[in-house]
DNA sequence: CTGGATCCCGTAAGATACTG
DNA sequence: CAGTATCTTACGGGATCCAG
């Protein structure tokens, strides 16, 4: 729970399982949450090893995050975890 | 998430697999835990539908607590985190 | 524009005392 | 025995502001 815990740790696993995103693009995505939130969770994610964040140096700066294969695990956890809502009428 | 995410649901719910348990005893196996806690946490598993509550007429009153089939489910669904974070070394 | 830091608030959590 | 009442603290969450 430590791990996926909170508001928007799924939600931030499941845009990212499209590829490498990028933080506004996440924050565009992820219409309810603020920025802060994303930055915090993704801090999180970064140290629980979930995501890798990548600093591409352009003009203006861009921030690329991309899930790990352990990041990749937890999206099938996180279908379980949907799986059986669906089962129970959750 | 917020079935069974909390500090202590799951902790309850598997302290209740046993059968059925009365509040001072999942009190005192839930070391940590203030009877408020307990308290709170019970009664909204019992909204959720993961617990049933049994008032015994005794004197003093004895309550106990009961998983439901959607509570024994749920505990799958937790044995599939517990396996997989131990499968990641977490 | 980008990514992030700061401020403020509401609720969860914790400790303790009291009641039927 | 099984809670409730009350208070305090910690953290998640949201809106806003800051730097490059």
């Amino acid at each position: 729970m430590r791990i996926l815990g909170g508001k928007w740790k799924a939600s931030i696993l499941w845009h990212l399982q499209a590829g490498p995103t990028r933080f506004n693009a996440l924050s565009r995505e992820l219409g309810g949450a603020s920025k802060k939130m994303i930055a915090e969770r993704l801090k999180e994610m970064e140290e629980t090893g979930l995501v890798t964040r990548q600093v591409v140096a352009t003009k203006p700066v861009a921030v690329t995050y991309e899930l790990t294969p352990f990041g990749h695990s937890a999206l099938g956890i996180l279908e379980s975890l949907h799986d059986w809502c669906v089962d129970h009428d959750v």
